[in-house]
DNA sequence: ACCACAACCTGGCCGC
DNA sequence: TGCGGCCAGGTTGTGG
């Protein structure tokens, strides 16, 4: 589920909640949540540690830690995260379960088990392979150009390649290629340096307008006090198949590119 | 390096 | 009510 924008919300809403929380005890319902170290670690670890800074590199949520270990956090499709008073007990859904010293929890919720969470000494071995952030003020249009023209892939799975851009995912790759006019099914070197940079544009674009409406809600994502992002209301062309193009009013097709659902205006995408 | 496809999981929805 | 099939904000591993 969640993409770039909404573990940036995660991310926004997590550090004045738990900045200078103490991890009392942590419990590990379903092992193969953790990835690293192994989930009997992972608990043992985890206890008595303390929330410093709060971080993101792509999808990945980076919790840095005082004891300079890291805990990093994947979401995947349905993972969520949720502070409860004390009396809110965890339902069939919470694998993993933060006790802090405060008596407040901490829950990751995933309905589809697909999350993964790491302990860590170094962020890097766990996000070191990613492309760039898109956010940055050092991702140029050139950076983007120089990793799609070498690729003979179609543009829309180019754009979902975590090592190509960092935190695009399906909603905001239809999205961005719909406001920079280009069909998803293009080849990457096929595209015109006037193309990538509307492109690199329209990335930015979306991802920001994300993140100020809190993410995209759609079935499982809310917000960590559970209020709904608000960018489903702007989507242009995601899950629109067969309503009106709001440009050009033509039906919004669906078709499949990489095993993924893709969104395109047959009208407006060339 | 690229592609197609399966796997990891659960649940909602649709048609029969 | 039940069952099969399809769908879902992601990633990884396999084999060709």
């Amino acid at each position: 589920m969640p993409e770039l924008p909404e573990v940036e919300t995660y991310r926004l809403e997590l550090a004045p909640a738990l900045t200078n929380a103490k991890v009392k005890l942590v419990e590990v319902f379903w092992p193969s949540i953790i990835a690293a170290p192994s989930a009997e670690q992972f608990q043992t670890q985890m206890a008595g540690q303390q929330f410093a800074d709060f971080g993101r590199r792509g999808k990945y949520l980076i919790l840095y830690l005082k004891s300079d270990h890291a805990l990093i956090v994947h979401l995947r499709m349905t993972g969520e995260l949720h502070i409860h008073p004390p009396e809110v007990l965890p339902d069939k859904h919470t694998h993993v379960l933060f006790s802090l010293a405060d008596g407040r929890t901490l829950h990751y919720r995933d309905q589809r088990k697909f999350g993964r969470l790491w302990l860590v000494k170094d962020a890097d071995m766990v996000v070191g392979r990613l492309g760039p952030e898109p956010l940055e003020d050092n991702f140029s249009p050139q950076d983007l150009s120089i990793a799609l023209t070498k690729r003979k892939s179609n543009i829309k799975s180019l754009l979902l390649n975590q090592s190509i851009v960092a935190g695009v995912g399906n909603i905001y790759a239809d999205e961005a290629l719909f406001r920079a006019g280009i069909d998803p099914r293009r080849n990457g070197n096929t595209l015109t340096e006037a193309e990538i940079s509307a492109l690199h544009h329209a990335i930015r674009t979306v991802l920001k307008l994300g993140i100020e409406m809190g993410g995209s809600s759609l079935q499982n994502y809310v917000r960590l006090g559970g209020m709904k992002g608000n960018f489903q209301d702007q989507h242009q062309v995601f899950r629109k198949t067969g309503q009106p193009c709001p440009r050009c009013e033509a039906p919004i097709e669906r078709i499949v590119l990489g095993q993924r659902s893709t969104h395109l205006c047959p009208n407006c995408q060339s």
